[in-house]
DNA sequence: CGACTACTTGAAATATTTCAAAGTGAGTGG
DNA sequence: CCACTCACTTTGAAATATTTCAAGTAGTCG
């Protein structure tokens, strides 16, 4: 079974790090994707070595060779303002794909850097084209990504554009939770990867109040604040909240774990 | 001349209503395509009537058939919150590419509505990924015509997390500008096509902060309001504005006209 | 243990919203 | 053609939310 000869050349990386073992293939990439075309994918793939806390995946302006899709870990996308500021534009957490944003200048319009120790799977760009037009399905659904990475970003200015900072944070964590959800990870209880600063930054908040409300929702017996280590105790309240007044209909997004 | 039993059925449109002759079409898909090809993107593409100011192009929902590029007018794109509230997306001038959002879900997620008289080329989306699939330079160009629009958000999202009221209206002044500009229409005088509280809606405030705000720059020589006409007079400080501090270094987008 | 960085808290300053009202303008029907 | 209406815009003043400034408290890593 360790004999790999039978696998082609390309594939350079260690044996468990391949799409069809990968727990996170069904939100991943290869969603949709036949199982006899999945090893074309594969082998396109480059797995590096993990980032550590810090360490950035790309950095503005550096050429754009293909984007990423996280293993492990938690990564942290922001630009930067004329003004020298940084401005977090995104999170992105295992199964995510990152780096969409550059593929129309060829170079990266924002950088990513690693909120903890996280590993990537990198596919270059030009080859995941070539690899699109080879396989139809794979160029639908890569469409699909990019569309859905449009809508992300036009529910997130929604989010930016209109409401109270509670609502902000309140939106931040329902979203989180469902990302942790998806994955099959508690979405009651979750570590955040990024610091009240960069969730500010994100939100459009100060530090300040972003502690703060996360101090009322402690006392409002909302949520338990532990650091980084967050409970949801009142997932429907959190809804309300996060869709502008406290007292307000039941919300859609209620059905909270049987 | 008139004969055109050489061209295919499928054109069943007006004659003067094609890629070729259209001025959009530097700034508009058929960039980056070949002569040769064009036709072939001509040929899918539906030309329907114009839509009148408040005439829906699309609505939350329906079953997302196409992607529309604006020929003349104005669009407003919105979605509707849980609480039944509207909220501005987005504006889409002549030669912009709507409706990307709503194929991943084959639904659309937002609304689209003419905000003035409006036309618009309808391309049915099944045909075009088709077409991509032939034309590798019309894959290529749609990744990056959505890579952009993602881009495009999280400028905005930029936009409307970090900013006060002055530069978040200023911010969208110069991209209005700058998209008239591209249009070589004046950069520095033009109408508004939207209202001023869908400005409010679009940037997250109250409509009466928009209307001060307008006021404010004229009161400082920085615009000309006459209602929806609006002129530049000023347009270092608009981007001063727009970068933060009204008092800091020489912007990188002041190099005004000639 | 000490130095750092991240986080929390309070109080004053500020920006924005909300409420209320009045002004403007385009379109309609008498 | 005028008067009327409706929707949009502007303006003021009070109410509110958020930021800023200023300490102070936890954690964390060497």
């Amino acid at each position: 079974m360790d004999d790999l000869s039978h696998r082609p050349l390309s594939f350079r990386h260690q044996a468990h790090s391949h799409c069809v073992d990968c727990s996170l293939s069904p939100i991943c990439l290869p969603v949709a994707i036949d199982a006899e075309d999945l090893h074309k994918l594969d082998a396109i793939i480059q797995r590096s070595r993990p980032l550590h806390r810090g360490d950035h995946l790309y950095r503005e302006n550096m050429p754009f060779e293909g984007i990423y899709a996280v293993r492990s870990g938690a990564l942290k996308v922001y630009t930067t303002t004329d003004s020298g500021e940084e401005q977090v534009t995104g999170f992105y957490l295992p199964g995510e794909v990152v780096g969409m944003d550059g593929i129309h200048t060829d170079t990266h319009m924002s950088s990513a850097v690693a909120l903890e120790t996280t590993s990537v799977c990198e596919i270059p760009f030009l080859q995941l084209q070539d690899l699109s037009h080879a396989i139809p399905s794979l160029q639908s659904h890569f469409f699909k990504l990019m569309s859905k990475e449009i809508q992300t970003n036009q529910l997130l200015m929604l989010l930016l554009s209109k409401k109270t900072a509670e609502s902000r944070i309140a939106s931040l964590l329902l979203s989180l939770a469902e990302r942790y959800k998806r994955r099959r990870l508690s979405e009651s209880s979750f570590r955040l990867p990024m610091s009240r600063s960069d969730i500010g930054n994100y939100l459009g908040l100060a530090v300040e109040t972003v502690s703060r409300i996360f101090t009322r929702f402690q006392t409002q017996n909302v949520l338990l604040v532990e650091g980084k280590e967050i409970t949801v105790l009142d997932k429907d309240a959190l809804c309300r909240i996060s869709m502008g007044h406290e007292e307000s209909l039941p919300p859609r997004c209620s059905q909270h774990g049987t």
